[in-house]
DNA sequence: GCAATTTGACCCTC
DNA sequence: GAGGGTCAAATTGC
C-alpha cells in the first residue's frame, strides 16, 4: 500500500467517530447537554487533515484544497486596510455552490461590481468582529458563467474561535457561557481540542505545490499530532469547504489501487 | 424594536 | 483617475 494512506484513513475514521457522536447528540437534544459545535469542528478538522494528506499523496495533479499564506505587513493607515500591502492570511476556494455555512458566523457588510466581471463581489466579516476583535473576512464572487463557479476568499484569522477554545471557564460575550466539562465528559473534552489528532509516531511532510510551502508534522510519544498555533489556525481556518468535503459514504469510494507503486 | 442587509459614498493603493 | 475594500445611513425582515 502507498505510504501514508493509513494516515488518511485514520483521519477519516476519526471524523466518522465524531460524526457518530454528533448524531447521538442530535438524536437526543433534550437530554444531552453536549454542545454540537465542538463536534462539528472535530469532524471538519478531521476531514481537512485527511484531504491535506490525501492531496499530498496525489500531488502530481493540481490541488483543489490550496492555501496561499502570505506574511503580514504593517498597516500604513490606521483607518483603511490595504488589501495588497496589509496581506493577512489568505485561503481561496472555488466551488460550484457559494459557501454559506462554513462553520463560522458571517455578516455581510458590502457588495461591489468588479471590473471585467459580470457578477457582484460580496464582502463578509466575522459576526463577532466587534465583540471579540476578530479580523476575519471573506469575499464571495461568482467567477464563471458556464460552470457557475463561486470563489470564496478568506482573509485573516478567526480570533474569536481561538478565544472560545482558550477560555473554557469564563464568559466570552455578554450573557453567553461556555460549558465546562468534567472527567465524565472526557470524550467531549477531546472534541474541544480538535488539534490533537491521534496518529502513529512519525513525521509527515506536506508540500503545497501551489505555494512551494512545505509543512512538517510531528507526532509525539502519545501519538498526538503536535500542532503549533499557526498550524492550528491554518487547520481551523476555514474548517472546510463544501466543494472539497468528503462525506462518510465516500470513504468506501477511495480507490486504494491508485496508491500502488 | 432590533438585527441583518443593501447601497452609495468615501478612502486607499496603484 | 481607476479599481477595489470599507463605512455608515437607509432599508428590510423578523
Amino acid at each position: 500500500m502507498f505510504p501514508g494512506v493509513d494516515k488518511v484513513v485514520e483521519a477519516l475514521l476519526r471524523g466518522q467517530e465524531s460524526a457518530n457522536r454528533l448524531k447521538t447528540v442530535l438524536e437526543h437534544p433534550r437530554t444531552s447537554l453536549v454542545p454540537t459545535e465542538p463536534l462539528f469542528d472535530t469532524v471538519l478538522d478531521s476531514f481537512s487533515l485527511a484531504l491535506s494528506l490525501f492531496t499530498n499523496l496525489t500531488s502530481s495533479s493540481p490541488q483543489p484544497h490550496r492555501r496561499n499564506m502570505t506574511a503580514s505587513v504593517a498597516r500604513k493607515s490606521p483607518k483603511k486596510r490595504s488589501y495588497r500591502e496589509d496581506a493577512l492570511e489568505h485561503y481561496r476556494d472555488d466551488s460550484q455552490t457559494p459557501i454559506h455555512d462554513d462553520g463560522f458566523c458571517w455578516r455581510k457588510y458590502g457588495q461591489k461590481k468588479i471590473k471585467n466581471s459580470t457578477y457582484l463581489r460580496c464582502y463578509y466579516r466575522c459576526a463577532y468582529a466587534k465583540d471579540r476583535n476578530c479580523n476575519a473576512t471573506k469575499r464571495v464572487q461568482q467567477i464563471q458563467d458556464s460552470a457557475s463557479v463561486y470563489r470564496t476568499t478568506y482573509i485573516g484569522k478567526h480570533i474569536c474561535e481561538v478565544m472560545a477554545l482558550s477560555q473554557p471557564n469564563d464568559d466570552i460575550t455578554d450573557g453567553s457561557k461556555m460549558i465546562r466539562f468534567n472527567k465524565t465528559d472526557q470524550t467531549m473534552s477531546e472534541s474541544v481540542m480538535p488539534q490533537l489528532v491521534s496518529l502513529d509516531h512519525q513525521e509527515i511532510t506536506i508540500e503545497d505545490k501551489g505555494t512551494d510551502q512545505i509543512t512538517n508534522q510531528e507526532y509525539d510519544n502519545n501519538n498526538e499530532l503536535l500542532v503549533d498555533d499557526d498550524q492550528l489556525l491554518a487547520y481551523q481556518f476555514p474548517p472546510f469547504s463544501p466543494g472539497n468535503f468528503m462525506f462518510l459514504d465516500d470513504i468506501s469510494a477511495l480507490d486504494y489501487n491508485s496508491f500502488q507503486v
